[in-house]
DNA sequence: ATACAAATGACCCTTAAAGTCCGTTGACTT
DNA sequence: AAGTCAACGGACTTTAAGGGTCATTTGTAT
């Protein structure tokens, strides 16, 4: 499956269990809200920097945030 | 640490393990030959495609990638 | 079941930056 | 000397990032 779809879902999944919207993250991450849409629906090639102000925003780890299943080949 | 610098590093790292070239990494990963060198120099911003190349050239998962102490907080 | 609000999704369009391609240089090896 | 490898620069093309607007979905209350 494509790399940015398993971001997206990943991200999704750790906004939900944090209980925030799109916009609440798009927010603490500094980026537009349609954009975190975009991403969440694997239709951005994110860059790093970005990603890992996401990633950031979810409270967790960049290894934690990779290590999830889709991950693992 | 910049996760630009992090990951350029652990890019160098795992190349050197396997022994390869950066001219044979970036042949594997369909990259610019001149790419590979800014990035593992920590001067490139890579999308998220470009680093999943990279990271199947070298041979390990994405949460493989990222398993390393320096992504963990 | 209907109405409303909040959240998300889908387009479209700039511009700032990602990524490519040409070359050159210095270090090290054989 | 010739070859491999890494680093660097400049010019170029492509695309990520950001933002506007409106449509659609989802939840919640009436």
């Amino acid at each position: 499956m494509d790399i940015k779809v398993k971001i997206g879902q990943r991200i999704k999944e750790l906004r939900k269990n944090i209980g925030i919207s799109q916009e609440a993250l798009a927010y603490q991450a500094e980026v537009d809200r349609t954009y975190v849409t975009d991403v969440e629906n694997g239709r951005r090639n994110v860059s790093v920097e970005i990603l890992e102000r996401l990633i950031k925003a979810l409270n967790v780890s960049v290894s934690e945030f990779f290590d999830s299943k889709e991950f693992k080949k």
